[in-house]
DNA sequence: GTCTATAGGCAGATAGAC
DNA sequence: GTCTATCTGCCTATAGAC
């Protein structure tokens, strides 16, 4: 864990690099069907090498997903700084979704829910994890939303979260195969729609 | 194509029995993660004997994807058959979906999506088709509800089309990972509520 | 149609030199 | 930290006997 912290202060770091390259293999291919050599292949490195810094896949995947996280939940507290209207703070958040599309990649976790059957038990946890923490976060604006008037939905605010993360994953999926970025857009512009009162 | 047709009148056909085993492969463990000796192992066959039936991986999946999309076609001409109220017909749509989550499974071709960078020419294009298939049907539903009143939702029945076939794909896709069924009818009926009038 | 046998390659992973 | 060398195992695929 100490080794994702550090891969954030040091982009030259050889284990962020490997972590870059990984998480774009994995958000592109999936995490079967990318390989240790893949990854050395394209920084000039040897397979031994990248098995020093992680010692086998599993890690790999798990630091993966952390460092992951972690940039995903700055994001949303930075989104927090930065608006204070509900609606503003979700169009926001439909935006760090469509500039992952934009990068022709699936969200990593989305792409790990497809992969999860083969996962390791860390790996699994960590991709819920990574679920729960977005509709969390997401439900606390659609409470204060309905709490000040400027948003309206049936249900909890928990149900309504998980519909939009839900509804931004599967937009996601199917507009990288479709090849229209236009057809996420449509689809996040749906879900914002629904959200009026 | 043929084979395809046959495998739908003889279920002891070995490349039906050959079909089943390695759709639900794929639909648990995604394309990348499941391989010839899998299938072999579990219909007490040898490797070679399945490259007899599907020469290669590519035309085994193309062969998957085709009948798959076949059933589907069929049970979506089943529901015109038996519904003529269309919120009853995208009642009985979202229900083949959760027949499917149901035994443990992701869509074949909300699965392949994600393996899509992967995949060859030939099964791409088919899950194309598959998308586009759904899409075009749920869009005249939509259109026959709102020209009967029966519906109401905003922008084009097309558009509304694609942000329910992405809404369930994703909701199928996380409900998995998360290990509910509950959160994907959740999410459904969010769906359904919505049109509404 | 299914088998045995096998090719040729790539996977994840380790030992030990530098 | 990175290398060379190597292990073991699995992968897709084929040849040829039955």
């Amino acid at each position: 864990m100490d080794r994702v912290k550090q891969a954030q202060e040091d982009s030259t770091d050889t284990a962020t690099q490997i972590l870059d390259v990984a998480e774009r293999l994995v958000q592109v291919r999936g995490f079967n069907a990318f390989s240790y050599a893949d990854v050395a292949g394209e920084l000039g490195l040897t397979n031994a090498a990248l098995h020093y810094h992680f010692p086998s896949k599993p890690e790999l995947g798990e630091a993966l997903i952390a460092r992951y996280a972690i940039r995903f939940m700055g994001a949303l507290a930075e989104i927090d700084e930065s608006f204070s209207d509900p609606l503003q703070k979700i169009d926001a958040y439909t935006g760090l979704y469509a500039g992952v599309l934009r990068s022709q990649r699936m969200c990593l976790c989305g792409m790990l829910a497809a992969d999860y059957e083969t996962l390791s038990t860390g790996m699994r946890g960590a991709v819920v994890d990574f679920f729960e923490g977005n509709e969390r976060w997401l439900a606390e604006v659609l409470k204060q939303g309905r709490d000040d008037g400027t948003l309206d939905f049936p249900g909890s605010p928990l149900e309504e979260a998980r519909s939009i993360v839900s509804g931004l994953e599967g937009a996601m999926l199917i507009a990288r195969s479709m090849g229209e970025i236009k057809r996420f857009k449509s689809a996040a512009t749906h879900l914002m729609t629904a959200l009026r009162p």
